[in-house]
DNA sequence: GTGAAAGCGCTAACAA
DNA sequence: TTGTTAGCGCTTTCAC
């Protein structure tokens, strides 16, 4: 009874391989292969009776040698590089939101997600080992912190990357991301609509992104004939609050406009001008960054700088795919929006 | 002259694989997988030369094939799944920050993080199809969501996964998370020594985790000789303000103290009163859960329940870590804190 | 201390 | 329509 045999000599172990399932169904595991990936080729019948069978023995796909064999993955990886001192520069509520509009995207794509944060500063060559692994088809970068030189180089040599942060003129990987500069005039424009004859920048011009909103304000605010300082803060939650509470005590006299590079600052902001008793937006105008969920609840809520972040996760991923299937792409320049709400 | 023929060869082609680079130290294969994994068999000299060549030809070893080999991936799978109609029974920024946790902690001891979003009601499988895909040695499932039985019965068959969430009497699964039970007795105590003697739990009751810290409050709640009445609220930011709204119409004249479930909703809850000019904590008493960094930053400053997160992560990864190794761990209950600030 | 050889589990050309 | 066969790139016995 060569089937009872079978079967015996299976009942101990789990039917693992695609040639255990072979044996079972009595054909060659090529047979099995074509089944199980619904070619066409394979008598439909068999192919049912195949199916059928990997279900009832609840068998899976060994991954890594279908991936081996094929010389794909099916994996893109998620890099954040963390710049120097580890200050986020992307507050969590943005990441997050982004992360999640990207994994469904993948999920959609047939694609899954390796997260890796990397600290540059620690390891050189993060962007390599993760593009040489041979884990990952494609990559996304989420941020250029302070390795945009390392990216470029690498872009040259790695096409399936695509990058969310600020596009410089001529730059050569592919980037997606707000038009920050026009997002710091509308921020601008919208301060002194509102009355604002002195503003402040509040946060840290170091990053790209945050340098282009304060250029964009100051274009408007030189056109204007009103006067900006850069108040540089960090992001990080435990020092953001004393930073613009120095900010606040060193200036509030002289300015009454202030543009928050995020909204995270902004909202730290308000509770700290409500604490000297200065109110917004009769004495003090406030505009921050992103709209985040946040933005709607604070007390007055938010006037703010919208990005529209599914439809840069929707960008990272479609330009990411076209990448893959070897074309070489264009960056992606997202327009950001003006929210009014009652901050100013 | 071999060697320039060797060189020539190479030239167009990258160094790819162990056997180029073998042929290019002019050793074998075996040889120099030896020398990249840092075997203390082979000879110093080799392996220093070897070690040399591989970072100057910028040479990356193929994991899907060492992988393969070796059968592990290095990689630890992140499971999330998003209950029915999706709404997120955990904020972004207590989720964002354990996330970053766990990928500092899995960097730390070598492995990667996968990460998956998944919808039960679409996919009845997710568990299977993650644990059996071969991409990874283990998994961690952050929220039990309505996926308990689920989660039970695959631990049944599948050591290396443990879970973040809430803990049963007598469950099979490995679980980490905070003693919500005790935290909901420590938010009523608050909100009763704080002079409340009427009170309302703002969440739903249905998620473990909040069925938990309502059950909690009410065990105090009932030896005081006070009220709480159980309002349900999605935690969906869009649908929040509203629902707050009306349970506070309906009920603001009968109670004098607010339990939220999570920090998110307290300060939904917060805006509210404010909108409706009730003082806090004069006229009100609130108390939220989670201790996020938002909690700090409201007006006034929210008194909430701590949760430790990094010692969350910390604990998740290392029962992970001892499963992978075969040990059968026991569940981790971590202490919550009260944290009193001014609302209470 | 090093080389040769046998696979890890799967897929895809090539035969039949 | 199916079976056979030759690897994907690496690791690890087993010889020497």
């Amino acid at each position: 009874m060569p089937d009872d045999s079978l079967e015996t000599s299976l009942a101990d172990g789990q039917v693992r391989t695609i040639t255990d399932l072979a044996r079972l169904a009595g054909v060659s595991p090529g047979t099995v292969s074509r089944a199980l990936a619904g070619n066409a080729l394979v008598n439909a019948r068999t192919r049912d009776r195949i199916q059928q069978l990997a279900r009832t023995h609840g068998f899976q796909l060994n991954q890594m040698a279908s991936n081996l064999r094929r010389q794909k993955t099916g994996v893109v990886g998620v890099a954040i590089p963390l710049g120097h001192d580890r200050r986020q520069q992307i507050s969590d509520s943005f990441f997050m939101t982004l992360l999640g509009h990207l994994a469904d995207e993948l999920t959609e794509h047939g694609y899954d997600l390796m997260l890796r944060r990397v600290i540059p500063d620690r390891d050189e060559d993060w962007l390599a080992r993760f593009t040489g692994s041979g884990m990952v088809d494609g990559l996304i970068v989420i941020g250029q912190s302070d390795q945009f030189d390392r990216i470029e180089e690498a872009a040259a040599a790695y096409l399936p990357m695509v990058v969310w942060g600020n596009h410089q003129q001529g730059q050569r990987h592919c980037v997606v991301g707000t038009d920050n500069r026009l997002g710091g005039r509308l921020a601008a424009q919208q301060l002194i609509a509102a009355g604002a004859t002195s503003l402040m920048f509040l946060g840290d011009t170091e990053p790209m992104e945050f340098a282009a909103r304060f250029a964009g304000a100051g274009d408007v605010a030189a056109r204007a004939g009103v006067p900006i300082m850069a108040c540089p803060t960090h992001l990080a939650i435990d020092r953001m609050p004393d930073e613009i509470a120095g900010h606040l005590a060193r200036h509030a006299g002289q300015i009454d406009g202030i543009f928050a590079a995020t909204d995270t600052l902004a909202v730290a902001c308000l509770k700290a001008l409500q604490d000297r008793g200065l109110a917004v937006p009769q004495r003090m105008r406030l505009v921050g960054f992103d709209d985040l969920p946040l933005a709607g609840q604070t007390v007055p809520p938010l006037t703010t700088i919208r990005q529209d972040i599914a439809a840069g996760a929707r960008g990272l991923v479609d330009l990411l795919l076209r990448r893959l299937a070897g074309e070489k792409t264009e960056s992606l320049v997202l327009p950001p929006e003006l929210v009014v709400r009652a901050t100013a």
